[in-house]
DNA sequence: CCTGTGACTCCCG
DNA sequence: CCGGGAGCCACAG
């Protein structure tokens, strides 16, 4: 917290621990918040950072379809689905089932 | 400074 | 329906 290069890094950090329990939310949903609108990667590419490092929710973060594209980065991947599943999300084969149900807009939802 | 890479997303055929 | 390509931004070497 000294440097600031990871700017961007810390809004993610942030808007991923404000997720609700048992909610979800997309890459580029908080990309759009952040401004970054069409760099969904570089929030996927700040979890890895934070993956470690930080204690962030991460599962409750997929792709747009609601699909556990980084669940392998979690060094188990069965740990995100049960992870989810552990909150009452209901998951098949790493797609979400009602995602759009369980879908958290920060841009919406924090507004 | 340039290049490579990435847990994404959209468009086209 | 499914696959491939391009766009995107930030960071490391």
């Amino acid at each position: 917290m000294k440097d600031k290069k990871g700017n961007f890094f810390e809004d993610v950090y942030a808007v991923v621990k404000l997720i609700p329990k048992g909610r979800v939310t997309s890459y580029g949903a908080i990309a759009s918040y952040l401004g970054s609108k069409g760099s969904a990667r570089m929030v996927g590419w700040a979890l890895i950072a934070a993956h470690p490092l930080t204690d962030l929710p991460a599962y409750r973060v997929v792709n747009r379809n609601g699909l556990l594209t980084g669940k392998q980065h979690f060094g188990d991947p069965n740990a995100m689905q049960s992870a989810l599943e552990s909150e009452g999300l209901i998951i098949i084969k790493d797609q979400i089932q009602d995602f759009d149900k369980h879908f958290w807009d920060p841009a919406k939802e924090l507004l």
